[in-house]
DNA sequence: AAATTAATGCAACGGCGTTGCGAAAGAATA
DNA sequence: TATTCTTTCGCAACGCCGTTGCATTAATTT
């Protein structure tokens, strides 16, 4: 807890997330990574990423698990920002909005998490 | 496209979904009716009963597929409400919230599908 | 009843992500 | 630097969800 060790595995990712705006899939991490580290690294130092609230993870629609960069000081165990994750079905990126999402009161029910995945064609490709 | 086919797998799942008021894993399902049918014959009904508008299908966090009656005169390929579904952490089920979620306008952005998943816990379990 | 179309069962597969375990790398102590 | 301890890595194998191909059976059409 706290500080994270910086293996190669973990320098590796965390300049690729430099890198990148957009999130990742993890099985798209395992491939372009393969032949610097095994797939199992990848999965194992991703979770520890998560863990340490550097990165967040969310499912898409397919159930496939991608991952994208925390801008919003997440500490482990707890995200704070619940943005939308949107899916652009030309370019097939999916982004982080930056934007906040409110759900409506739900009567006698407590939320701890919500995740909001959002499909259509990105700012980018609607020209 | 139209009028379903009412196959022995169409009866036996439509009976089940009129009586479950909560979602149902596919695994689930097809744990349940093992005696009664092949779980591909599960798998493909359940498709052919999406396709027509009767159920619809979201992604749990873990990456299974639920599946819930359509209560809104959906259509094949469209699906009218944008509920949010709800999983109680302690009875784990998963219901669909009768609450319309509004996502801000995001500039340039054209969107076409929402999907809101929220964790928690639940009335029922609120006592 | 015959012919056509659609649904079913079975077995095998594909893909994502996980686990167990021995080997290697990194940190800590001296 | 040498020794010990802890964490990570690689490999192989696995578990599971959902899908596909194909031959069989059931339902619809004529």
């Amino acid at each position: 807890m706290g500080i994270i060790r910086k293996t190669k595995a973990v320098k590796i990712l965390l300049d690729l997330f430099e890198n990148e705006f957009s999130a990742i899939l993890a099985v798209d991490l395992v491939e372009r990574l393969k032949n610097e580290m095994n797939k199992t690294t990848v999965y194992r130092a991703l979770d520890r990423l998560e863990d340490e609230g550097i990165i967040h993870s969310f499912v898409g629609k397919n159930g496939l698990k991608w991952y994208a960069k925390c801008k919003n000081n997440c500490t482990s165990g707890h995200h704070n920002d619940v943005h939308p994750h949107f899916e652009c079905k030309k370019c097939k990126k999916v982004m982080c909005l930056p934007v906040e999402v409110t759900i409506p009161n739900i009567p006698n029910h407590t939320i701890d998490n919500t995740a909001v995945f959002i499909t259509g064609i990105c700012d980018n490709c609607n020209d």
